[in-house]
DNA sequence: TCTTGACGTGGAACGCGTTCCACACTTTAA
DNA sequence: TTAAAGTGTGGAACGCGTTCCACGTCAAGA
């Protein structure tokens, strides 16, 4: 059954029961119940599928990520829906896991037009890869891209990690550990730590209390596990505080006395422990994000990040 | 571009282009190589909706998703996507806020062929709506349906739940405060914490502590405020680890001593605050309930819930 | 009375890939 | 040698809604 049936069986074309459907002008009060009526009593619906067809739009938008089993990116999806959903746009997950080749196959199918518009909340090929597709639809990353011609909303990291370090810097911390999520030279956010490292203490953080590809609570358990014993980490600058949280629990374990802690995100497990966190807003990124998909607009938006200070020791001792 | 155009300019028909693009038989090696090199100096990739339209089937799945505001249901989209994406489906995020009407529209866009499979994670509507929708597409939903003829996954929590109040039973605590996310008469889950509650104790929870709509660690704060005073609670039963760390913020911000809590999900909340929980799988439920929608296959498939027991006295003095 | 212009409606092409069927030619088995 | 089976290819219909364009009617303004 589909629009061709209907206008035959109520004796009108496809244009005007086209017209009905979409409840448009141009259409006779009787037309519009003869149709309705054949409508209602053969339970037509319209084909979504054939309609984006042949309107070349889907309202879908894709939203690539890196990671699906933990929470980093929740926010920053929560904020996309929430722009989403009234726009009458739905949100497509494109699981990654920084695979290169499976951003690519993401990126192809936008050109084949599976969606309209397609989200990064973070990426593992290039801009420049990136760039070259944006001529096959909307394309919007969720980091500062510099000069480069592209959409994105992020959020300004700079005067929150060097107002955290330099409360660091006051509290005379000798030892301080970074724990990235990704390496420094593929990670704007972990050179974006450096430099606030560097401008509040004039040299370069401490390599062996350095570690890579911490992304959750475990990994941060598995990270002071090493780093515990280089050099006594008196503090941990982390990239979530669920990190953080799993730095404590691995001193809790081993009886050791926690050390100082400052998380990010702004999340839960920071909230509960008092943890000195910093709030990059993604909700609101996700939200400003959408808007650039859904209106197809090439420029940047952002927010600044927030560092919010909170007395751990209230909890610890 | 479009496949006939690629036809036409390689000689050859679209129905052996499309041969070639789909990497079938029945095309000779030349053919094969003239219609590849068109392909790739014209740089043409097919259309995907065009071929969504032609095949029926959009390799989407709807998933239906009450809340996009809290982690709730995390564990069962990330269950969902890891066994959607090795099968090469993705999944539609839709945000419904247990609102019948947006349910509804989600059901009629199933009928409309915009995805293959819908899955409620939890919904409003009632299951005969649900019912009668299924000849539309598969449907699956994440509670028990009783003798439902309706395809679904979900956990047992008939067994946790009893041992949990036999613990608390056993603890001789006396007042026990129950925080549920939905009222009694709606909520098939509220029905099992009560029918273990009689169990257990052989009489009905005092309806002076009890509270619904509590989902979030906020909500679990505000209903600690409103219920310490009744009766003084000396345990929680809740619907989250985050909802008793919630709680138990409450009783710390206002220099209560903190009761006992028991939460659910196995959050990492309760991971660092010790709380005992009960894990009821969802990330095994999602990618259950995954398999149910892809294979289309009307039946039920259950895991058992755990409860686990913590110390929480070990952080709490 | 003539001209606009709004209103109502249908035809047909368009968006684009897939697939059934027919037909021709080439092997292979009998 | 002949029938059967396999290979290669094209035509056209199909999946289905949208929209441009043409055409006719009728009322209001000139």
């Amino acid at each position: 059954m589909n629009i061709h049936d209907i206008a035959k069986i109520s004796g009108y074309s496809s244009s005007t029961v086209s017209r009905v459907i979409n409840n448009r002008n141009y259409v006779s009060k009787k037309a519009r119940q003869d149709i309705q009526k054949v409508i209602h009593d053969f339970d037509y619906v319209p084909n979504d599928v054939a309609r984006d067809l042949s309107k070349g739009k889907t309202h879908n938008i894709g939203v690539v990520l890196p990671h699906t089993d933990h929470p980093y990116y929740t926010q920053l999806v929560e904020g996309i829906m929430s722009a989403a959903f009234p726009a009458g746009y739905r949100i497509v997950m494109l699981p990654s896991k920084f695979n290169a080749e499976i951003e690519m196959d993401y990126l192809n199918r936008l050109r084949r037009k599976a969606y309209d518009a397609i989200i990064f909340t973070s990426h593992g090929i290039s801009l420049n890869e990136l760039l070259e597709y944006q001529q096959y639809g909307s394309i919007v990353i969720c980091h500062n891209p510099g000069e480069l011609n592209i959409a994105a909303a992020y959020t300004h990291r700079e005067e929150s990690y060097t107002e955290a370090f330099k409360w660091i810097k006051s509290q005379n911390y000798q030892h301080i550990s970074i724990l990235l999520s990704r390496a420094y030279k593929i990670s704007a956010t972990a050179q974006k730590t450096f430099q606030a490292y560097r401008n509040t203490f004039g040299s370069e953080p401490d390599k062996n209390l350095l570690n890579t590809d911490v992304t959750t609570f475990k990994d941060g358990y598995n990270a002071a596990m090493k780093l515990c014993h280089n050099n006594q980490p008196d503090i941990y600058f982390t990239n979530g505080d669920d990190i953080a949280a799993g730095v404590r629990q691995f001193y809790l374990d081993n009886n050791l006395p926690v050390p100082r802690l400052i998380g990010q995100e702004d999340q839960l497990s920071g909230k509960i422990l008092n943890i000195p966190t910093i709030n990059h807003h993604f909700h609101e990124v996700g939200k400003l994000a959408c808007g650039l998909a859904i209106n197809n607009e090439i420029k940047q938006l952002s927010v600044e990040s927030d560092f919010i200070f909170r007395n751990q020791k209230n909890i610890e001792n």
